[in-house]
DNA sequence: ATTTGCCCTGTAGCCGGGTACGGTGTTTAT
DNA sequence: ATAAACACCGTACCCGGCTACAGGGCAAAT
């Protein structure tokens, strides 16, 4: 078991962050000890960092939160869990397949900067980006 | 040529965001008609579109600029584009590998679903995520 | 046993990224 | 020729996601 500092620590964030995570409701209320300190199982870890992660992908808390809530229980169905689960997927693929064309137009770039830019060229960015964006 | 209106319209954002990603120096100052309206040629509009794209996928304004900022110029050596190009290559091919191990988990997670939820089983998402988060 | 450090619960403040508003000038449609 | 729709600028405000106190209690080291 783990203090909050300790996990802090582990997780690679601020002390208050995962108190915040708490109220949140991403991260479940921890047992305490007798004198009221939080007492953290060593998955706690696990799922923070997955909420950062997560983050660092452009997935806002409260998605987020819903990805953490993919869990078939009382309120959940497994065929409910399914369709949120092929949303979440649909949205994981969009977002690999922009960053895909990100990586070509930067690749595509740095090649043409060699070829061109040891004669002087331009290589706008630009132009390399030409069709990047995400679809709607 | 377009208004601001009109580029707004196009690429999905409000007047305000345009003028605000000029402040930030992200687009540049636009020629101005004689009585002072900002006039944008058509390829702005894959400019703000790719930066709303890049956002999506967790890059900061900041790093967006950077990004868009690779191209070699009085200020920038070929070698100096080619460095930074690479580092944001890195951080790019390091968010598609992310994305990639949580999609795996979710396509786990759906599958286990499928043969254990008829069953009545749990289907905990935080197993499917073991070693989901991104690598510092 | 007392200092140092970490924990507790508030509540308030900060930063990034917009968003809204007020007052005014310009185009465009009727 | 006048109303509606849009543009200008400036400033102020909002929201998500933290971050920083303040004022107090507990625990580990000297």
């Amino acid at each position: 078991m783990l203090t909050i500092g300790q996990l802090a620590k582990e997780a690679d964030v601020h002390v208050e962050t995962v108190r915040y995570y708490e109220r949140r409701g991403l991260i479940p209320e921890p047992p305490r000890t007798p004198s009221g300190y939080r007492s953290y199982p060593a998955e706690s870890v696990t799922r923070i960092r997955f909420i950062k992660s997560a983050q660092a992908l452009g997935f806002s808390l409260a998605e987020i939160e819903q990805l953490l809530a993919l869990r078939v229980d009382a309120t959940n169905s497994c065929a409910a869990v399914q369709r949120r689960g092929r949303a979440k997927l649909a949205s994981i693929d969009e977002k690999i397949a922009t960053l895909q064309r990100m990586r070509a137009a930067v690749v595509d770039l740095l090649s043409r900067c060699d070829r061109e830019g040891a004669l002087g060229g331009e290589c706008p960015f630009l132009e390399a980006l030409e069709g990047v964006a995400m679809e709607e």
